[in-house]
DNA sequence: CTGCATCCGATGCGATACTG
DNA sequence: CAGTATCGCATCGGATGCAG
């Protein structure tokens, strides 16, 4: 963990969850495995970078597992391990008051690729 | 909002929740009005050019409501709007992962609810 | 008591170019 | 296809000092 102590328990998840595309990437791997590729084109505003940095991060977490296939070019797919499968109810509740935010708003969300339907 | 588009509603959850400190402020005005110091009693390691920042964000964002009563010095009291009381699902769920995922790591949670703790 | 002002380092993030 | 490497800006956030 970053932190000596915690004061709270949301403390440590926002430890885990820190950084502004992390949440994003674990709620589509929550949808299931999902290649690189698949990741860039569901965020089409991250950049590789970030992309690559926080994957390495989750995986270094224990929350996501990186699978390299057979192939050429080798395929790779990320998956969400029993660990990160625990957050469902944590992402459910981001995508759902999103949703609701983003409607009270009047601002629109476009997904790529279908919608990207939680549960 | 800060960004033009949006691809997936989390990212408009997470735009709102920005920052280190802001879903650990929320969490402790779900449990109810607090003055300003009793959050900085209760968040010892933020610091006050934080708090007081990350409070002023919410309160643009239309999620906290802040209240200046009478008294030498004027005590200052913040709340949760009912746009920010429609986050408790989601507050709950960032609670509830970090208390089990502390829990799993062995590392301990030491809510401030007595006296000040000097840093 | 509740803050604001200032400084400043650390980190996050985006853009671009390049690679096995 | 799935990354690395590099650069630079923006933002975050901690420390300190001061004020009404």
């Amino acid at each position: 963990m970053r932190r000596r102590r915690y004061y709270c328990p949301v403390e440590v998840t926002v430890d885990v969850l820190a950084g502004r595309w992390t949440p994003v990437i674990l709620a589509h791997l929550k949808e299931g495995v999902h290649r690189y590729g698949e990741l860039r084109r569901r965020m089409p505003a991250v950049s590789e970078k970030v992309l690559t940095e926080r994957l390495r991060g989750l995986e270094r977490d224990g929350l996501v597992e990186r699978t390299v296939h057979d192939g050429v070019p080798a395929p790779v797919s990320y998956r969400l391990t029993e660990e990160g499968r625990s957050l469902a109810p944590v992402l459910a509740a981001l995508y759902d008051w999103g949703t609701a935010r983003a409607a009270r708003m009047g601002v629109p969300v476009e997904p790529v690729d279908g919608p990207v339907t939680p549960r």
